[in-house]
DNA sequence: ACCCAAATGTAAACTACACGACATTTCCCT
DNA sequence: AGGGAAATGTCGTGTAGTTTACATTTGGGT
């Protein structure tokens, strides 16, 4: 890939704006970048070196393998989404891998310890960045009450509301989603079996509150959910 | 206080030994203090401005109240623990307060303003501080894991290891802990009832596991759970 | 030393949800 | 185009854990 190709990539990314161009360029020398289709799996924390990657386009979703061979999964990553070794720790322990849930995936990456020198050098990328996991944690640590104190039902309902919020089509409470994720995964995310979640999912078309297929699901009135 | 004993508070907590003598100083000319004893109330999400507040001594634990007026436990915090707006950004519609679990409780605050002018002075303290939250991300993730594919028992057994470890006074494979947690306490952090915890710590009593009592728990032999 | 509220113990009835076991549908691949 | 694997749909049965409802114990406060 380019010098210049790479630089926008970066570029384009939020946490980037902070820096200048001079800046950029030193992170992109060491930049990876990897392209990938539907079901791909990519495998990141068995990489060499610790890095940090940043989701440009599609979606992926972590997962994690136990002991028993069962999967779990970790997070779903969204365009414009870090992900790796956000902590700025490296651990090795893990058996986590990246699986690519739509065509045409773009992954940048670049080295922890080129990261971390250049928020040495820039303040403000470090206070951005913080931000940033941040976030990502008040997010998690949303889910987690969630889980603990309400029902499957409720569960879904909530899942589906944000997902709306955060990567719908918004056409007055009509609102569009495309649909990445299958009913397992869904299940997975809320923490229920599959079944669970398919008679929810179906319960709540019945009553027309969504309208659910492979390629998207469209939510009639976001408000009534 | 004297600025004396602001800095030592300070000074003592590993986020701040990458600081000068004078940076620390700095903060601390805005530094509040504050002591509590045991099921006093503090609150701070309600506090005039932002604050970041680093818990000196003694146990607390976050709790937020919902519409319906049930509490859930957010967060337990311990000493050297830092809390409050970590995320850097302040949100006003959250109903929390912290609660003293012990006696003798310290916590001193700063400006998140404050700190945050710093970090842009001080790289290194932003970096440091990334790590924290980072740490702090990656315990919660593990706790969300264990909360959705794992049964109450194994979630009480993972939960009891994990403070042992923290927390516990070792003495070989024989570890005692402070219990300054009441079992409705950790039932809520495990996720499950109150009833549901008792029987499960009997149960773990009459197997000979655990001592339990409302001073503290003592682990036969913690690698036998 | 006593009182009282909070914490802990116990047990029955009930229920949400998991799990296994299939049937049916979809859509991807060659 | 059509074969097959993955995704979705559906239905019992089993059970872990909630809920309700008290009883008992504990320890702090005056």
């Amino acid at each position: 890939m380019s010098e210049e190709l790479k630089y926008w990539y970066l570029r384009d990314h939020k946490l980037f704006w902070t820096l200048s161009m001079s800046q950029i360029k030193q992170l992109c020398i060491i930049t990876g970048f990897k392209k990938a289709k539907k079901g791909d799996i990519i495998y990141f924390s068995s990489s060499d070196l610790p890095r940090i990657f940043l989701l440009k386009k599609g979606n992926i979703k972590i997962v994690e393998v136990d002991e028993d061979g069962n999967e779990t999964i970790k997070d779903i990553i969204q365009k414009g989404d870090l992900f790796g070794e956000l902590t700025l720790e490296s651990d090795r322990n893990s058996n986590e891998y990246a699986k690519a849930l739509t065509d045409e995936v773009a992954i940048c990456s670049f080295l922890l310890s080129d990261f971390e020198n250049l928020m040495l050098k820039n303040p403000n990328l470090a206070l951005t960045y913080t931000k940033f996991v941040g976030l990502k944690m008040k997010r998690i640590k949303n889910n987690y009450s969630n889980l603990i104190s309400k029902d499957a039902k409720t569960r879904l309902y909530t899942f589906i509301k944000e997902w709306a919020e955060r990567e719908g089509k918004f056409d007055g409470n009509k609102v569009t989603l495309e649909n990445y994720l299958t009913q397992a995964d869904i299940s997975q995310i809320i923490g229920t079996s599959r079944q669970t979640a398919t008679q929810l999912l179906n319960e709540m078309e019945e009553k027309n509150l969504i309208y659910y297929n492979r390629k998207e699901i469209i939510i009639d009135d976001i408000s009534k959910l």
